[in-house]
DNA sequence: AAAGCTATGTACAATAGCGAACCGATAAAG
DNA sequence: CTTTATCGGTTCGCTATTGTACATAGCTTT
């Protein structure tokens, strides 16, 4: 069921042992995921739960004159639709695919199930879920305390540890739905990094040129939240 | 082992049905919160929960340069040391007693334990968890959307819903804390706020005069965490 | 009543970020 | 090859908020 291998790209399904895995693998399905295209909306039934693999995703919150923030980022070392495991159903949130790529679509209720065994993958999904709580509190408190530049540093590099390559494709306007600025905004703090040499940028595609200073350049909720995620799930990830 | 009834105050170990309830009632134990003490510090082993009754907690990011925010506000609706039951042990943040009172402190062995069986007590913390989930969400918007006069009401009115008393114990100094920023700026929409006769303080002491103006003079993150708090849970709480 | 501490009020220059608008450059579509 | 849409660069005036500093007012202690 997943693209190439016998191993799951995805983390948490890596991470089962092989009879849970097998119990769900059959009702796995890789499915396309386009950037832009919404997985849920706030106050929508969740019915599909999504294990990323190549394909990257916002959780974004939308106020009621319009304007977004996000306010949670998932790759493969995560999955979309915990609200349907947790009980909820629903989220007050939007699930935007960011970057296309594949993703391993299942059952809402096949998970919940496996779920409430209380076996590995219920341990893996409580981790996954207090490493998630951290990364948005943490962006609470960034979002009060860190300028643009900062936190476009800080956000491209989660980005880049979510999708594994340099090459980002990704519009200004887009990353400013983001950060919840202007779309200007960026472009001014994206012209000072380029300035320095740390990145490059043209019509949608942003090249990370120097990792190691863009990390600098970053506010410490960068660092903060990778290793978080690094202690409770054993990998990386912004 | 609660204050004075049967019926547990905190609303978590109120929902739990009577088994459940009298597996642990013999751990709880009553303790005074004093305002200022903290409950637990980033990176510190998780080793009880607290139940809170009237107390109340926040939960705080700190940053190097030793900036506050708050992430999160903990009442009789609540519990703290969640880490512990999701396997993690510690988190990143602070938990600080906001407002003094009582809560019931157990150790997290127990509940966790009681977590893993699987019944009533699962099935409310991981409802408890969404909900904290998108309050936390939410302030995370909210601090790079609204501005400090709407912020504050909203967090005097998430406050008020806490400990159900119009006047609350609480210094500009202390707001500005949790808020993020400067207390000269509390200072000044708390003054708005004043002039208006919406509310009324004098040293260290908060009176809500105008339930329903604060709510107008909120944004609206303290509805939609109130209401999917409601939703969720079936109690009211900003 | 005096002294001291804490909480609150205020002021002012400096700055980050906003909203809006406009323009040029590049890529895609016809 | 021309047209059109998208993306990025830039400007300008404006507002919210910051950092800092100092002043006042109200409890507490002595």
């Amino acid at each position: 069921m997943t693209s190439e291998t016998d191993r799951p790209i995805n983390k948490i399904l890596a991470a089962l042992p092989l009879d849970e895995y097998e119990r769900i693998a059959p009702d796995l399905k890789l499915v396309e995921l386009i950037a832009g295209q919404i997985i849920s909306e706030p106050q929508e039934p969740i019915k599909k739960i999504y294990f990323p693999e190549s394909a990257m995703i916002s959780l974004v919150s939308i106020m009621m004159d319009g304007s977004t923030t996000e306010i949670g980022l998932v790759g493969n070392e995560g999955a979309i639709g915990l609200p349907a495991i947790l009980g909820g159903n629903s989220t007050t949130s939007r699930a935007i695919v960011q970057i296309s790529g594949t993703a391993l679509q299942i059952s809402a209720d096949i998970i919940r199930q496996e779920f409430l065994r209380g076996n590995r993958l219920q341990q893996i999904f409580l981790l996954y879920f207090q490493a998630l709580l951290t990364q948005v509190s943490q962006s609470a408190a960034c979002n009060r305390q860190h300028n643009i530049e900062e936190r476009l540093a800080r956000w491209l590099l989660s980005v880049h540890d979510c999708i594994l390559q340099d090459e980002l494709p990704l519009t200004q306007e887009f990353i400013a739905n983001m950060l919840g600025t202007r779309r200007s905004g960026v472009t001014v703090a994206a012209g000072i990094l380029q300035q320095a040499g740390i990145i490059s940028y043209s019509r949608g595609k942003i090249k990370i040129l120097q990792h190691e200073a863009l990390e600098e350049a970053a506010c410490e909720c960068y660092r903060l939240v990778q290793n978080e995620f690094l202690r409770l799930l054993g990998s990386r990830r912004g």
